[in-house]
DNA sequence: CACAATTACGAGGGTCGTAAAAATG
DNA sequence: CATTTTTACGACCCTCGTAATTGTG
């Protein structure tokens, strides 16, 4: 039987034209190519080539052979590629999330009940989470709704409430409580990553223009420095801290408060029934 | 990148069970095999077996890898088979026919305008053998009748008349004539490779018992020394020359008369267009 | 103690690179 | 004369087999 490099050799040719390209490219030296192209003539019992004593072209049973080949070759990275993907799906936990704000617990909680697994994790709209965890892209995920299906466990993961996080200098920094178009129209700064925050506020706030930040902490300079209104959560006044130099006041919309749901299959439930026992047992 | 051989030897050992009995399937050492492995787990970044010291079977890592290491594998053999294949399909002209006749003179003309070539022909039924046209099994087929599509050429070739051999003795050996009909009910012998002739007879015959002889000898001396009819006709007279000690009588009806017709595909008929000549000035 | 897997070590086969030859435009 | 392919030869890598080691039922 032939080997995989005789064919990576052979395709490498029918794309460059000549051996000494092939050979060039595949960082080989041109007697070595010409000579495996025989070996696997001869192994295959068939001639590849049509030789002109200068010239080298495929023959009929050449093109054959490479269009096979591409398949064959294919296939082999294929195979590697899934072996190593599957692998490190078997030693990661993948979280998909709707929000930072679940994150900062689960992958700490994660992390200790689960110590010999790297765990990563990140933030998609929910359609994109939902075909993830469909698909085995995560195994678990975080939604700001319910979802129940049959194949699906999900249960309510626990709670956020936004603030406005106004300078003290604000007209209406007095306010015990601000509905979203209250605001409506100023400028806001916003940290980039709060991913389905961002899809309310421009539904609710459509006259306002939004200062993203990339980056975590120039964010936090910008909002300790300007005037400008931002948000804050009570999970993330929890989490780090309340900002400094800075009023907050709740957001009274129903759209302000989310209920994260915790979202798995089915069939992996009784893996991550640890997680599961652990969150349950936290919120009572 | 891994190697094919090592593929195979990852598929010895999930069909074998063990690492010992797989290197004995493949004329091996056990260290050998055992060595291949680790370098396999190396080279894919990720282990395939749960060691146990003195045991090793397939992790799941393992049992994906074998999935999809025997399509590879397939893959390849196919390669292999297919260009071999094509190979000899570019060398050999393979000539379907529902009759011998056509063949005495068709495989002779063909081997001398193509000389390089092989020629291979088989009888089938009709039906197999435009099946066959039409994969690129044939380069072109013997017909009993016309074969209009718009994708094949086809002409009449020769014609082939069915004549009764009868012992001088026979009650109707001297009749001008005969019909299938005055004969059916008689035991006949009948040489096995007559291709659609045997199923004309089953038709018009269908009373007869007939007594198949496989060697085409033994049935010429059967047809010299017994007194039962048996069949002739033009063609096979004009190539291996009267039966001896028989009466020739053609036979009457219209199905005894055969058109034979050569059809090829429209896209090889340039390249058989020597012999096409050849036959259509030969009928001249 | 039979059996299975791994490790150690030397032998052999195969591929590689360099050098040289042959042929073409 | 530059370019391309093929042949020759020696070097080296890699796989193989034998032998020895470890561990299990």
């Amino acid at each position: 039987m032939f080997e995989l490099y005789q064919l990576i050799q052979l395709i490498a040719i029918a794309e460059c034209g000549t051996i000494s390209r092939a050979a060039e490219q595949l960082h080989l030296s041109q007697p070595a190519l010409s000579r495996s192209m025989q070996k696997l003539e001869d192994i295959l019992q068939v001639t590849l080539f049509d030789r002109q004593k200068n010239k080298i072209t495929l023959n009929k049973n050449g093109k054959l052979a490479v269009e096979q080949a591409r398949r064959v070759v294919r296939q082999a990275q294929d195979l590697m590629d899934q072996v190593r993907a599957f692998d490190r799906s078997q030693r990661t936990i993948s979280i998909g999330s709707c929000a930072p704000a679940p994150l900062w617990k689960l992958v700490s909680m994660v992390s200790q009940l689960y110590p010999e697994m790297t765990v990563s994790s990140e933030m998609k709209d929910t359609d994109v989470l939902l075909e993830g965890l469909q698909k085995g892209g995560y195994q678990f995920i975080i939604l700001p709704f319910e979802w129940k299906e049959p194949e699906y466990c999900c249960f309510p993961f626990e709670k956020e409430q936004l603030y406005f996080s106004l300078p003290p200098a604000h007209p209406l920094s007095g306010a015990g409580g601000l509905y979203f178009k209250d605001i409506d129209g100023e400028s806001i700064l916003l940290f980039s990553q709060i991913g389905f925050w961002r899809e309310v506020c421009r539904k609710k706030m459509p006259l306002t223009r939004a200062l993203v930040q990339t980056e975590q902490e120039d964010f936090r300079e910008l909002v300790q420095a300007s005037a400008l209104p931002s948000f804050v959560s009570d999970l993330a006044i929890r989490w780090s801290g309340k900002p400094e130099n800075r009023v907050v006041i709740p957001v009274l919309d129903p759209e302000a408060t989310a209920v994260y749901h915790f979202v798995c299959r089915k069939e992996d439930q009784k893996k991550l029934s640890a997680l599961i026992q652990r969150i349950k047992t936290d919120k009572i």
